[in-house]
DNA sequence: GGTGAGACTGCAAAGGTTTGCAGTGAAGAA
DNA sequence: TTCTTCACTGCAAACCTTTGCAGTCTCACC
């Protein structure tokens, strides 16, 4: 697997030698030395200034300054047992739902002097749990997104490290997750509502807790609202996967058609059109998740927008939260305090909300009243991460 | 600053206690003790296999598994002076081109057994220097992607860590670079070839490397071939950015335009719609750098693809490399050694090709040849990562 | 003047690992 | 038998911090 620079086939390469400074590790010894006092009141001046004396602290400051002193977090995590660094585990970074939600749960990570470890999964469960291992004793805690793995596996790795989990729910673990059950309600109704009473599912990837929720929401909503529901799937959550499924959607003779995120419901309409058949004239398509990209296709997408922003900020925030709450670390509970300690775990559902754009309209030669635009128009909140009303998610626990 | 929960208006809260396994730390010691053998000996299993025993080896091994034994890298890099950690310094995460980048740094890394840092910097120069710092205790070395701070402040900072510099050329500094001056005279030609005489050229925002390049490359070969380059900008290389420009575009009465990159063209082609102006058949714009979105908009965007996956994976090992050549620590070279030691940097350019699709066609009610569609289809390659001819740009140094 | 309190500061251990050096024992050579 | 070599293992220092404890000094108060 030696991959050397054989890869960079066709390129310019050129190699100069540069004189490099010689990247002196200055330590907290060098400051003591420099400002004439111990290395624990150097230790104090940074971890505790109120322990020592206001003179004696702006001249190990200025020292410090000088030197370009700055303490070395891996030799402070020894002894304090945090390390300041979270581990954040994706399924696919590339996938667009992601990066708003890596952007903001680094963003509040950073705010609060922590950095943020960022690893991809590829969406395989066991690189998933690898991941966790070898990001354990690294960090403080670990964010595990949309995870693949099994509920039992996550809390058996939650006792190895303290693990926030997203977009899914695992009974006694911190959980963030986005109500893409209500999501699902609203576009079927706001599908409904059009006139339409047939109406496909495209499914989302088999072990997604995301994708059973949307299909139990759907399929209650469409009983109530007397459509009836066609699901296709399991299917790879990608536009790919989304495409291929154009004939079948076609040969379903559904009018309208819920997509397990916007990824597939753009590939989906684009297979639609090479059919020729028109969105949203043929067929009505709604997304979810309304990421960046919904906006931009022609026609633009109605989706459920998920608040992923704050789904990142807020799982930051519970995992730090937790970490306070129980400090870990060799100097406070030894080793032998057995039954570790009881812990309280919160539960958090996010609102969603539906988006309509334009690639959602009446029924095809149905003169009916649905053939008319219902419903209000766009009326996306300008910050989705700041949810205003609840949605009435159930958590059951 | 405090935002506690309050954050989580309209949610639902469930808090439930739950009984923790005592997550005791397994160390070195314990692995030592339960096979019997010094400490020395556990580390060495690890760290050097082929100084002890197999007996004794497999013994160690079975028990550390038993114990669920992981080795402490905080506690290693104090000693060895490596962590085994990359640190990745992005301007903008939620922006398309990146996300390609990250995955392939990330798992170029894993690979090779280290983890990645990803920092967003929000296209802020000081944050960006801040860091660098912030991170150079905790890695062996950052990747700095697309910055925008200045070039001496980038050679300051690489002293005080290994950098590897990509989208930029900083003299003597390893630095990955893609051939967007190539891509942009592609372009140009392509239009040219259309038979477009007056051509704007989009620039993107003002510290970039890449906008420089661009607009060199574009100009002259404009020059070329006869044609009129009118620059818009300097603009923020969103797709408002772009957007913003289309009234611009259409007053300055051209009839083609090369954008900095995929998501102002974008923009572009949106605000041009809304003004009622149809691309390609008013006006043809062509993108820079083939993110995934620009095969989903309507009409699919020509483009010039940029390797963005190849050059994150060369970027980490150009990183590693380097840091196998000189290797530092506090038990090699002191920190007497004064003027460190020289090194050899290599500078890279990947190539970059024009993918022809739908947004790019014949001047406008000109009858002549360049009406219709000329030259190759689209022709991307299935892996952008790896590009199979030279573009032949030229690096100084 | 003696006492106590309080504010600083120093000492030294501890955290988990690596590694140069020295020690042990056995095998092979003379 | 004695010496050398070699493979393996143990010892202890070192990496950079934090932190409980104890010591020193000043100052107010009785």
């Amino acid at each position: 697997m030696e991959q050397p620079f054989a890869l960079i086939v066709g390129t310019h390469v050129t190699a100069t030698t540069l004189d490099e400074g010689a990247a002196v590790p200055v330590t907290i010894r060098d400051v003591a030395r420099a400002s004439g006092v111990h290395i624990s009141t150097v230790s104090r001046t940074f971890s505790a200034p109120h322990l020592v004396n206001p003179e004696t602290r702006v001249r190990v400051l200025a020292c410090a300054e000088d030197l370009g002193y700055r303490p070395n977090r891996a030799a402070r995590a020894l002894i304090t047992g945090r390390t300041h660094n979270i581990g954040l585990i994706i399924a696919d970074i590339a996938n667009p739902f992601f990066p708003p939600l890596i952007k903001a749960a680094e963003g509040q990570a950073r705010h609060r002097d922590y950095h943020i470890f960022v690893a991809d999964t590829n969406e395989d469960p066991v690189v998933e749990e690898e991941l966790v291992h070898a990001l354990a004793k690294q960090v403080d805690g670990v964010l595990l997104c949309s995870p693949r793995m099994s509920n039992s596996l996550i809390e058996q790795l939650s006792r190895e490290v303290p693990l926030v989990v997203i977009n899914r729910q695992v009974t006694g673990l911190p959980c963030v997750m986005m109500d893409v059950g209500q999501g699902a309600r609203s576009a079927i109704e706001h599908l409904v509502g059009l006139g339409h009473t047939e109406i496909a599912l495209l499914g989302g990837p088999r072990g997604s807790w995301t994708n059973r929720e949307i299909r139990r929401s759907a399929a209650a909503a469409a009983r109530t609202g007397g459509a009836e529901l066609t699901v296709l799937g399991p299917n790879p959550p990608t536009e790919h996967g989304g495409g291929a499924l154009a004939e079948q959607v076609q040969r379903a003779g559904v009018t309208a058609v819920l997509a397990y995120n916007d990824l597939m419901a753009i590939g989906l309409i684009e297979g639609l059109d090479a059919l020729g058949v028109r969105v949203p004239q043929d067929v009505s398509v709604v997304g979810i998740d309304d990421i960046a990209l919904s906006r931009l296709t022609r026609p633009k997408l109605t989706t459920v927008a998920t608040p992923t922003a704050a789904a990142g900020r807020t799982a930051v925030d519970m995992l730090l939260q937790q970490d306070t709450d129980a400090p870990r670390g060799p100097r406070g509970a030894g080793r032998g305090t057995a039954a570790g300690a009881r812990r309280t775990t919160a539960q958090v559902m996010l609102q969603t909300e539906l988006v309509i754009r334009d690639s959602t309209g009446g029924v095809p030669s149905s003169g009916g009243p649905g053939a008319e635009r219902v419903g209000p128009g766009p009326h996306r909140l300008a910050d989705p991460g700041r949810p205003t009303a609840a949605t009435g998610g159930v958590v059951a626990s």
